[in-house]
DNA sequence: CTATGTGCAAAATTTTTGCAAGCTT
DNA sequence: AAGCTTGCAAAAATTTTGCACATAG
């Protein structure tokens, strides 16, 4: 209750389209793409457009209302090394860096004992800013060094 | 060495193409996208298309050669709790589960000041097989549910 | 009334695919 | 020779943007 005046402290106005949106997202358990989340709220709002629902997730998302899984931007970036390491993603200037944090060997089978799950992988990702970053408050130019 | 040695069992034979990708990930803290990969690529070999690029990362990213970053799908997927929690993905049909593994507190201050960046959020994501897909061998074809 | 929010359509981005030609083994 | 691999172009898939109209406060 306490989030959702939150939200509309930062995204200013209410609308049908934004609540029934935020609705949807509040099914526990439910990690949908936008497109689904379009479909959803379709039915109840059938003019909804697809724009819509991309602009309002982007908002929230914004104001940390909601989380965007699994990306750093909207463009896939690799990284050569494949053993396990964990990175740090600059969300000022994009840099992806690689932290020498110890990983923990012991969390696949740990979670896979307590789930049935199988677990082949995990993946640490922090995010925040970069030094350059912080210093410029501007983010840097480079997007893809380092 | 002997890791390029395991590419080429599995990924049948060698191009020059393919060589001079694999030779520009592996520089140490970078983390391309495919098409920072493809600019640099294109030094060397001037006439390599962009769709060479992208099917070499596939390839070399499904035998483990090469890690796809934040990367589940390449469709955004978002999560209505933004408390932090960590997630696993289901490589066969791409369910996104909540785990409850307890989160650890101190990480993001711990590396915050080991290394003077500025951590404002972290994220834990495991890869692996759902309990439906294990079963089956085959994916489930749920996308988005759960 | 005014600033935001919406829908629609167009544009932009990024990734995938079909196919003929070229290479690797 | 056989069949991977490539380049090119077209298609797909996804996300963003411009603009006129609608609406919340």
């Amino acid at each position: 209750m306490i989030l959702i005046i939150i939200i509309f402290v930062i995204v200013r106005r209410k609308s049908k389209q934004r609540e029934a949106i935020i609705k949807v997202l509040r099914v526990p358990t439910s990690h949908p793409s936008a497109e689904w989340i379009y479909e959803q709220v379709k039915k109840e709002i059938p003019g909804i457009g697809l724009s819509t629902v991309n602009r309002n997730l982007r908002a929230l998302e914004k104001v940390g209302e909601v989380l965007e899984l699994h990306a750093f931007s909207n463009t896939a970036r690799f990284d050569g090394n494949s053993n396990t390491h964990y990175h740090f993603y600059c969300e000022g200037c994009g840099k992806i860096l690689d932290l020498d944090e110890p990983i923990d060997p012991t969390i696949e089978t740990r979670i896979a004992r307590k789930t049935g799950l199988k677990v082949t992988r995990h993946h640490l990702e922090l995010g925040g800013l970069c030094l350059g970053c912080q210093k410029h408050k501007l983010p840097t130019d480079n997007q893809f060094e380092r």
